[in-house]
Order: structure tokens, then C-alpha cells, then sequence
DNA sequence: TATGAATGAGCATTCATTCAT
DNA sequence: CATGAATGAATGCTCATTCAT
């Protein structure tokens, strides 16, 4: 029996073509953020790439700034589902990262990358935003990637560094990769997977 | 007798106040922009935190995105004086690596993180400048880089591996560390300093 | 069936809807630039005299050229429409003058000077609006005006003189005098009919 | 003796050189205000005309618009030295006419029909400066042509019309044929003279 | 007097948001 | 719910004018 049964049929269509739209919406948004920059993208330009109304979108979200919360809450359930922790299991830390990022890239997919310009970009500069997204997504992250590392230590495969800022580093770098290729850089964008074997081979 | 000795006096005096001026609006639009990001912030903003009418920030710059590209500019020249590399010289790389970034960090000072939230958040937006800033600055910077790299190599502290793309993963770290201070970890800005000794002890 | 059955009605009820409100807000610009001038006068000026926002009368026009535009554009029909030249059937090129006058004073009507204000104040000065006046108005003017001028020189009623200057001369003359009503001569304001019987005994 | 006589020789020379100064800002003026028109041309682009600096008008001219008055009553001083009228002294008052408006043309000379399109596009727009022009130019213009009228009146070789109006149909052909070339058409620039000859063959 | 940097009021235009249909 | 016309606050930029030098 689904979680969803106190919902009549009729509720349950309902709330599915909510989301339908919902999505249709998020999608045109972060196509048309990710071309034009949030504030250089008008609501027009999103109703125009979702095919409905410019009102239609107010039925949906509250304001503008709400579609970027929608994108990053995307963004986590996507993170969450993935579980990309459990599927990189190896004990070597090294390899673990290796596989990690790269699986990370493949969930982000092409898209992905469109995904964190606009965040990334709205985060510098929205405090509000910034803490959800630390709250949302770093800190969960973080969590989890803190249990393997405690594991790591204990196996004594790792140095028994600081772990926040261990762990810091580490997705620093990941993060500071992506910044660096969505700036623009010729090289990364080429050569993207090999990135991550050059990485691992220098620590 | 001085190189601009071929200025009167009263072009000299003329061209300090124009830089002077320049200087202060500048600092005041670095201040205000990375508060409330460049798009958010008016040129009514700027002026007011300069000290001077919003028309007088249109006797020295052409228009608000000529603003960024000052702020870029005075980047560049304090990179360019800085003579970071130089000063690091360990023939440990390593060691030299970590010298350098505790090195830049103090040359961008408190102010440098606050340019870079403008600079990075407005260059994933706009190509223009995303350009201006891979030509100007990681270029340069990526090519004096590359010099010690190659030494290192030649001297076998270092793994043969591709260059580029070793180039690319450490600037990125550097960056990605920066970017994730920006975005609020706390953790980041409480530490900063150590968080380099972590980095070498990792790699 | 009407020529626009391919319309839904609602289609054409929105055809009406704009037309209305695009005619609503040049009458309010026509009133406006005739009593202020184009540049002194402002969109607020005729959004106000209109009765609508300020942003209203950019779903209509696409900036404050277009009003003059616009305003040019209905003249332009206005002359059409009126069909003037066939009206004034006289055999008698100076009977035909003076009632080709009269009826085109008529046809412009009150309103009419006040559009010829704004035109020509505009015009004078904006090369593009002039040459879109030189089209669409004044040679085809010219063409009609022609046909009935080589009528009369075949028919011996007037002296075989260049056409196009003659041509020149009459609706300078026509111009003349309302440039010089416009300019404010009260003695042509209150007497304008009685100015055309004069100039037909003068010729 | 001058009527100067009570002014010292330092005066005199100071009133030469504000007089000059004040000229060469208004040739500046008239040059600048034809080519852009009055509301475009800033009054930075009159003072770089003039070889001036932008403050150093305003010792000379209390505001923009004065500058347009100043250049009305620099016609006005040229109408009146001029004498058009005397120079023209036909009995025939068709062949008056014709000698008038050539004479009257190459005293305005090419220079003038830009001040004519500053003028009347000016005034076309200010009540002010419309009433200035009446006042000043107009009117005693019109009445130093009443004194010929009613001389030919008197001999019998025109018809006894109301001079009010006929005189008014007499300088509204004139001006007429001014504005439609200042509007563009291309006739009449190139066969200017021609006109004239056409014109006294109508009437 | 001449200068030209500084001023700030003023305006065209944009665009998020609302709401009657 | 969907629509899109209407709204009007907000803002980049201009330029006439002032005034200290």
C-alpha cells in the first residue's frame, strides 16, 4: 500500500501533474538561468522556454528567487537518491575519491554543470540561499563522507588529520575543478575524466 | 630626473587625482558589490559609499560593467607586483605550494576574498569577462607556474604527469578552497591558514 | 462573411482591443508633443494624459520614436481615406486649389495642426522620420497631384510649366501657411478660410 | 564722436572681445544645434565646436535656450542691415516678389537654412521663442512689406485684397518652400532659383 | 575670465508581480 | 487553473548647471 493512500485517486493525479509542471518549469529555468545568468533572464524568458503564461509560473512559484530554491532542492533529491557514497566502496581512499567523482560527474550529467552555474553564481551573492545550501547539501554531505574517513583512520589507511578540514580539501578540490571549467577553461572542459586520474595520481 | 618627466606638473598632479578618484570609487564598488552582488547593487550604491554623486562615477567609467572590469584590472596589477612566484622558491613542491597560496592569500588580504565573490560570481555569467579574466590573469599566471613545474620535474621531486592538467588541479584547489570559504563554511574562514598545512600533508 | 472570417471572434475582439488602446495612447501623445514638444515631453506626460501606467504603452510601442511614428502612420491613413484629391473635381485648377484646401484643413481638423506641429518640429530634425515622410506621404502626394496637374496643361488651363516645381510651389504654399498658423499668427488663426479665397484671387 | 564716446578705450576693447566671444559661440551654436537639433546637442558638443570650455559659455549665455534667442536676434540684426527690401524696388510687384526672395536667399546664404531649421523646429515647440520671433522678426517685417503693398494698391497693380492675408499668402509661399527643403526634398535643393522663376510665372 | 570636475534632478525603459477574465 | 494585459517601482545613464581653482 502506498505512502499516499489517505489521498483520493483524483488528489493523487493532482498532485503528480503539479509536479509535472513543477518540473517543466525548473527545467526552462535552469536552461534559461544557466544561458542568460539569473538576473539577466526574465520571467518571460522561462515561461517562454516552458511553453505556458508568465502568470502560470506564480501559481507554481512564489517569486523568482523560489525557483532557484526549486533547482537546489532538485538538485538534493537527485544527491540523495543517487547515493553515490555507498556505490564507491573501495578502502583505498585514492581510488574512493577517484570513483566518486567521476560517478559524482555522471549523476550531475551535461546538465549538472548548468546546474551549478547558476547556483553557484546566485550563491555568492544571496546570503539566504548560501545557508540553505549549506544546510541542505553541504552539511549532509559532509556527514556522510565524515564516516568514511573516520573509517579510513581507524583502518589507518589515512593520516589522522583534522577531518573538517580534511574533508574540506577534498571537496574543495572537486568544487575548484568545476569553477575552474565552468570558467571557461578549454583544457578541463576537453579533458574532464582524465582530470580525476591525474588527481588521484598526485596525492 | 623621472620617466615622466616629459608631464608638467600639472599633468602629474591631474593624473594622481584621476587615479586617486578611480581608486576610490573602485574600492567602493568592490565593497558593494561583493555585499549585494553586482546586478543587486545600484550605481547610486557605489556612489553614496564612494562619496561622490552617482554622475561622477561616469566621469572615470564608461558604464557599471566597465566598474568590474576596473576591478579586474587593479587585480591584475597587484598580481602582476606581487611577484608571488619569485618569492616562494622552495625547491620542494610541496612545501612551495603551501607557501604560495598562505603567500597570495595575504597579498589579496581581507579585501582579495571580497573581489574574487564579485569577480568569480560575475564571470559565470558573463563571457566578456570570463575571457578578459583567462587571458589576463590564469594564463599569465598558468605559464609562470608552469616554469617551476617543469624544473620540478626535470629535478624527479615530481611525477612526470601531463602538465596542464596537473596545473589545472592544483590552481583548482586553490580556487575551490576559496569558492568554499565564499560560500559560508565557516569551518573555512575560522582556519584558513591551516587548511593549507592540511592540503600538504595530504598530497 | 466578413473579410476577417478566418478570425475566431475572440481574435477579432483583440485586434479591436489594441487598435483602441494603441489609438488611445497616440492621441494622448499627439496632445502631449504638440503642447510640449517631443523631447520636453515625457512618457509619463502621456501615460498620464492617456490614462494608463507608464509601462502600458510599451506593449504597444516599442519606445518614444515609435509614438512619432505612430502619429505619422495614422495621417497617413487619415489621407488616404479621405481620397481629398477626388473629391475636388473642379475643371478650374484655381477653384480647384482653393477647395482642395479647404477640404484638407477639414480633414485634418483641429486635431490636425497639432499633428502637424509634432510632425514637422520632428521632422526637421530627425533625418529617418523625414525620409519615411518623403514615402509615405509626400510623393505619393506628389503622384496624384501630378495626374491632375498634366490634365490641365493638356486641356491649355495652365501654362506648360515644369511640373514638379510647380507642383512644389503649391503645396509649398499650402505648408507655408500652416507652418506660419503654427508659428502663431493670430490673423491666419482666426481667419483661415478667408487666407485660401485670397490666395486663389492672387493666382 | 562714437555714442561709445563715454566708454574708455579699455572698455570699448573689452565690449569687441565679449562680442566675439559671444559670436564664436553662437556660430558654434548654430552649426551644432542644425546638425543634431536642439534637444540632442548637448552643450558640451557647442562648447567643443567653439574651442571652449563647457563653464565658459555660461559667462556668456545665462542657459541653453538663450543661445536660440541669441541666435534669432543675430538674424534679426542681418535682416535689418540687410534692407531686402530696398534693394528690391520693381514697380511690378510679381517681379518684387521674385528679386525679394532671391535677395532674401543669398543674404540668409547656406549657413542660413541651417538657422532656419534651428529656429523653427525651436519654435515650433516654445511658445516663448514664438512670441519673440513675431515680435522681432515678423512683425516689422510685415510691416515694412505693408508699406509696399499699399503703394501698389494705391497705383492700381494689384487687386485691392486685404493686405493682412495677402501678405501672409506672400511670405507663407516663401516659407513654405523653405520647409520643404529643409524636410528633404531634393528638387528643390538642387533647382533652389528655379523655383523662384516658376513661382512668379503661377501668379 | 576660463576651466572642467562635480553635481543630482530627471527620464526612458525594464520587468516582477497582480488580477480580471 | 491558465492567461497575458496592466501596473508602477526601480535603475542606469545623461547633461545642464555650478563653482572652486
Amino acid at each position: 500500500m502506498s505512502e499516499q493512500s489517505f489521498m483520493t485517486q483524483d488528489d493523487q493525479i493532482q498532485a503528480q501533474l503539479i509536479t509535472a509542471r513543477r518540473n517543466q518549469i525548473l527545467d526552462a529555468a535552469t536552461k534559461v538561468f544557466a544561458q542568460k545568468g539569473f538576473h539577466r533572464a526574465t520571467i518571460r524568458d522561462v515561461a517562454k522556454e516552458a511553453g505556458v503564461a508568465d502568470g502560470t509560473i506564480y501559481n507554481y512559484f512564489d517569486n523568482k528567487t523560489d525557483l532557484v530554491l526549486g533547482i537546489l532542492d532538485r538538485l538534493n533529491e537527485t544527491s540523495q537518491r543517487a547515493g553515490d557514497f555507498e556505490r564507491a566502496t573501495h578502502s583505498d581512499p585514492f581510488e574512493w575519491m577517484r570513483d566518486y567523482m567521476i560517478q559524482r560527474s555522471e549523476t550531475i550529467g551535461p546538465q549538472g554543470f548548468e546546474v551549478f552555474q547558476v547556483l553557484i553564481s546566485e550563491m555568492l551573492l544571496d546570503e539566504k540561499l548560501r545557508k540553505l545550501y549549506v544546510e541542505r547539501i553541504m552539511e549532509p554531505t559532509m556527514a556522510v563522507a565524515r564516516k568514511y574517513y573516520d573509517q579510513w583512520i581507524a583502518d589507518g589507511v589515512v593520516k589522522p588529520l583534522d577531518p573538517a578540514l580534511a574533508m574540506r580539501v577534498i571537496s574543495g578540490t572537486f568544487l575548484g575543478l568545476i569553477v575552474l571549467r565552468l570558467l571557461g577553461d578549454v583544457e578541463l572542459q576537453a579533458r574532464w575524466n582524465e582530470t580525476f586520474e591525474v588527481l588521484t595520481e598526485i596525492v
